[in-house]
DNA sequence: TAAAAAAGTTAGGGGAGGCTAAAATATGGC
DNA sequence: GCCATATTTTAGCCTCCCCTAACTTTTTTA
């Protein structure tokens, strides 16, 4: 059964929000995702009818096992790429956060998989010597260091 | 100035059309992209609008300055994608193609920068043993061959 | 406990980006 | 040169997903 981009979104919200807080009310979706009330709930119908969600009117909303089983699947690969960015490529939680949230939905199993495969390879114990040397090829390439980043940009493709 | 994935895709193909045949025509971007012809047209007309590209009645498509930079932006973003995923994750071509297709379009200044010099560090010059050994690592992982990868993607997560 | 505030719902609308069907224009075969 | 076919364009429609405004229900507060 597939399911859009954007009620993935929903569905993982849902998920985050039920374990920081125990419950989930609308209020909390609309401000997860700086949606209004309104498309909240035309989510949440959606959802209903695809038998994810339990919602009463007025109430708090419940994941079913169906739906906890899917928004689970996209928070581990929102959650594994999130590492990957730090851990590996050494980008900024608040950068790799706003990447995660958009391949968590495109990704293809098998990209996740070797994702999964090369953080197994990579950060499982000891961190290895030629990863601490990319760090320092980072950290080396980045040097100058507001200045020569801004020049690189500007003259690069992108 | 913005541009949706949609449009992004549509500036892509005409690129990669006019390099590959010399000329491009709406048949050649109704059949690259699989839309009908009237998407094509109607796109057309948005991205004419934003001054990306030039097109006579029933002529050829031709890319302005504006439209060949933006074209090759996302175009080299899904190159440089395409090359991290099959060159270090050692993904088939196939796949990381449609991978690359939808990153290009969200990948973030810093994590484009960031896989560009991970591939300066691992793929410049001779193959480095630790990635030599991943990828043996990964034919491992994969070995039984087909079985042992069918039951992993049921237990699993995902 | 009644009024005010907050939260949730419904109704209606709009833009983006697909589609089909039909009309207009170009092109190739005879 | 003329007709058949291919290509392009237009018109009109649909779905998705967001919005605002108005209304209902629940919660808080005086």
């Amino acid at each position: 059964m597939a399911l859009s981009q954007s009620l993935e979104d929903y569905l993982e919200q849902i998920l985050i929000t039920k374990m920081e807080k125990g419950v989930v009310r609308v209020k909390d979706i609309v401000e997860r995702l700086g949606v209004s009330s309104a498309s909240v709930v035309g989510a949440l119908q959606h959802l209903e009818k695809d038998g994810l969600v339990r919602h009463e009117r007025y109430g708090y909303i419940e994941l079913t096992e169906k739906g906890k089983k899917r928004a689970r699947c996209v928070y581990s690969k929102h959650s594994a790429i999130m590492r990957f960015f730090t851990d590996v490529l050494g980008i900024p939680p608040e950068v790799a956060e706003s990447d995660a949230c958009s391949f968590e939905h495109f990704i293809s199993p098998l990209c996740f998989q070797r994702m999964l495969l090369f953080m197994r390879f990579a950060l499982e114990g000891k961190k290895p010597a030629w990863l601490e040397e990319f760090h320092r090829f980072i950290e080396k390439s980045g040097k100058g260091n507001g200045k020569k980043t801004e020049r690189k940009l500007k003259g690069g493709r992108c």
